[in-house]
DNA sequence: CCCTGATTCGC
DNA sequence: GCGAATCAGG
């Protein structure tokens, strides 16, 4: 493969979109990331300023194109009440909590199993807002799937009840080494020091 | 461990 | 000019 006129552009744009010198190469292929970051170089644009977009905003998790493209113009959003119903941050106090501290969602309290040990679930009240906030956004846009998906670099959060058909894992890209990934180790790792007496 | 970009240097 | 190998860091 060589440096077609294309081929630079696609990589000017990606490198000005702030994607990484690997997925430039993925995207190319027949590149490795050595190849697109020398090419960078040598067009002397290692440094990334010249893209008028100042800030890459966090690369989007990998589009996956799994849902059709149904964004005509805006929608009054919350249209999407047929999820798996989440546990809501905002609405604390409201929400039940079992001994752990966990809101027990309408679905999960319907349909628990006698008495079976729950995966666990973050401890609402031991964990920072922002983490929680985090998580409550990730699993939105989680694969959401199931226990043979799971490899070494896939999150396996496990969201619901097992004994559920709502039940599914994160999948998003896990944090290097990590089980889980960027969101979900926020609220799993949890240092022992910030878990002292919170007010119940 | 996995990933990032930076640099070098034989081709 | 090209890019694998290597380096340096997260």
């Amino acid at each position: 493969m060589s440096w077609t006129d294309e081929r630079v552009e696609t990589l000017k744009r990606m490198w000005g979109e702030g994607q990484s010198a690997s997925q430039i190469a993925k995207e190319l292929g027949g590149v490795t990331r050595n190849a697109v970051i020398g090419k960078v170089h040598r067009l002397g644009l290692s440094n990334r300023a010249g893209a008028g977009a100042a800030e890459p905003a966090e690369a989007a998790p990998a589009p996956v194109e799994a849902p059709a493209e149904e964004r005509p113009h805006m929608r009054t959003e919350s249209a999407t009440p047929q999820r798996a119903p989440k546990p809501d941050p905002e609405a604390e106090e409201v929400e039940e909590l079992d001994e752990n501290g966990i809101p027990i969602s309408a679905a999960r309290r319907a349909i628990i199993p006698a008495g079976q040990p729950l995966p666990p679930q973050p401890s609402a009240n031991e964990i920072s807002p922002e983490a929680l906030a985090k998580v409550n956004e990730v699993e939105k846009s989680a694969k959401k799937i199931g226990l043979m998906e799971l490899t070494e670099k896939t999150c396996k959060w496990p969201v619901g009840d097992p004994a559920t058909p709502d039940f599914w894992f994160c999948g998003l890209p896990t944090q290097q080494g990590k089980p889980y990934c960027e969101a979900h180790v926020g609220v799993a790792f949890q240092p022992m020091s910030s878990r002292r007496d919170r007010r119940r």
